[in-house]
RNA sequence: GGGCCGCUAGCUCAGUAGGUAGAGCACCGGCCUUUUAAGCCGAGGGUCACAGGUUCGAGUCCUGUGCGGCCCA
């Protein structure tokens, strides 16, 4: 059961009462408000009411209210922007005065139709010759002058949010304008939009614990995909040499102010290329983006200002590690070790790593990420923590491999793409004994991805960009629930006596 | 998982030392035919998150639970 208002469905039924429908059909709306708004221009209101010709027929969501006897102003806004309105009670006849206007609360929408106007302090105004109730509101509004601020409650309601924050509007728009941007860079690449499963009996492509689902029919468990990585490669083995896929995953970790469970991805596989190309093109791709969404290079984010002038840093994670950690052979075992614990000296009990690849991991969590704010291209990941990448060609230990890093956070991850197939085997053969000693994240063995590299992959170089912090960085918010319309939140608890009519 | 903070009218919040709850907005009624967070007059509206406890008396003190936020792991 929905708890109405009490108050507010006798209102329904009173307007109805009253000969008033308050959800209407058929009026015919003829302008937006931003047309009224370019009608209007800079004319004064000698100007406008010369012209007793042009009517604008046009609705909007009433947003402020002022009740002056026989008269009154309103502010009514739609989604291409906001104007006052006037009306008296000689325009509008007695009828329609008191059964309309008088009973309009903040929040409904109404339909009007007029001639323009400016008022003595010069605001531009419709002025209604008719008035018309065009769809009713029942709750009331938040504070006028408060606003809607609680980021739980707006996140909850974001149709509430939207209509009532200008700034939540202009924040999904620019998301918006992203998506469109990515997909209009691709297209014009040469790059073919795909889909490929969401719903796998494997899931793969990158180390995540998956959400877990059932097919009843099939009698089997399936997984929400935590990456399309596996099927685009399949279809470059197939022969589309230019692939990308722009849309959801999924992982089963926390939520925090960067992680949302289901999250954008962009991924692209492009064959003939290497992972430097990628580089390239992401460079090109957010200084483009950022451009037209936010106007400029130099893009603040919480405390920072982030300068996406080109070009971009690239460094390797060796390197980075010297500097900021000053471990001088980042290699050597016994160097990290001793270095963190000269760092860290309350971790000399706990459980350390016992290899080169997840040392690199924790000292560039550690250290060297929360230093990166410009963009930069970080090299030279060890091979053991990265299965799917090719092989560097001189070093094997490493592979080619690249994750973008901008205010603090990783933004994409790309490489050249491993396409011996015998070597597939045995790193996803690793992948598997980790998982079965308890490592959750790592991935399972995909037999038909081997298979599939078997038949002959070409050289490729692929690409994930992560969309959600894209659109978080270009649009200045610091939380991934501003730039997610309906963001996971733990589902409100209900009161146990109202769960008695399922 | 640990620590801290919050939960009071539809909304945003106040509530002083423990003495039976208040403001603004919204809503309802009245006045006002160019207002700008319009104004003026009046009315209604609360299981003070929930459950226990201390007390003559609890929104206020104590314990527990729920929900949420922030920080840490």
């Amino acid at each position: 059961m929905f708890d109405f208002d009490p108050r507010r469905l006798e209102k329904l039924a009173a307007l109805r009462e009253s000969g008033v429908e308050p959800y209407p059909n058929g009026q015919r709306v003829t302008h937006r408000l931003a047309e009224l708004i370019a009608a209007g221009g800079d004319k004064d209101d000698v100007t406008l009411k010369a012209d007793v010709t042009t009517e604008f027929c046009t609705a909007g969501r009433l947003r402020f209210k002022n009740e002056m006897g026989k008269a009154g102003f309103a502010r009514i806004q739609d989604e291409s922007g906001r104007i006052q309105i006037f009306v008296r009670k000689n325009d509008l006849g007695d009828e329609a005065f008191d059964a309309i206007w008088k009973k309009l609360d903040l929040g409904d929408w109404v339909w009007a139709r007029g001639t323009l106007m400016r008022t003595r302090k010069g605001e531009l105004s419709l002025r209604c010759t008719e008035l018309q109730l065009y769809a009713k509101c029942i709750e009331s509004l938040p504070d006028k002058h408060k606003g809607f601020t609680d980021p739980e409650q707006r996140q909850r309601m974001r149709y509430l949010d939207l209509f009532i924050n200008e700034d939540t509007r202009e924040t999904f728009r620019k998301r918006s304008m992203i998506v469109r941007g990515l997909r209009s860079y691709f297209d014009g690449q040469g790059f073919m939009e795909v889909e490929t499963p969401m719903l796998q009996a494997i899931p793969g492509g990158a180390n995540a614990r998956p959400f877990v689902t059932h097919h009843n029919t099939l009698g089997m468990d399936m997984y929400l995909r935590v990456a399309p990585e596996l099927y685009l490669k399949r279809l470059v083995v197939g022969g589309f040499e230019r692939v990308y896929e722009l849309n959801r995953n999924f992982r089963n970790e926390g939520v925090s102010l960067r992680h949302n469970p289901e999250f954008t991805m962009l991924e692209f596989y492009q064959a003939h290329a290497t992972y430097t190309d990628l580089m390239d093109h992401t460079e090109a791709l957010v200084t483009d983006l950022a451009e037209q969404v936010a106007g400029t290079l130099q893009i603040p984010y919480g405390d920072d200002v982030v300068d996406y002038s080109r070009p971009w840093r690239r460094a390797s994670m060796e390197d980075l590690i010297r500097e900021h950690a000053g471990v001088e052979d980042p290699w050597d075992l016994e160097q990290l070790r001793s270095r963190w614990i000269a760092l860290h000296p309350a971790d000399e009990e706990t459980e350390l790593p016992n290899t080169v690849g997840k040392w690199f991991e924790k000292f560039f969590d550690v250290h060297v990420e929360p230093l990166l704010v410009n963009p930069t291209f970080v090299t030279g990941y060890p091979t053991e923590i990265s299965p799917l990448s090719r092989r560097n060609d001189e070093r094997p230990e490493i592979v080619d491999r690249f994750e973008l890093f901008v205010a603090r956070q990783e933004i994409a991850n790309g490489f050249s793409e491993l396409n011996d197939p015998v070597d597939q085997a045995a790193r996803f053969q690793a992948q598997a004994d980790a998982k079965s000693s308890g490592d959750d994240e790592a991935m399972y063995f995909d037999a038909d991805y081997v298979r599939a590299l078997s038949y002959g992959m070409p050289p490729t170089a692929g690409e994930g960009i992560g969309v959600d912090r894209l659109a978080m960085l270009l649009t200045s918010q610091t939380s991934i629930r501003e730039v997610v319309l309906f963001p996971a939140l733990r589902q409100k608890a209900t009161a146990p006596a109202e769960d008695n009519d399922e």
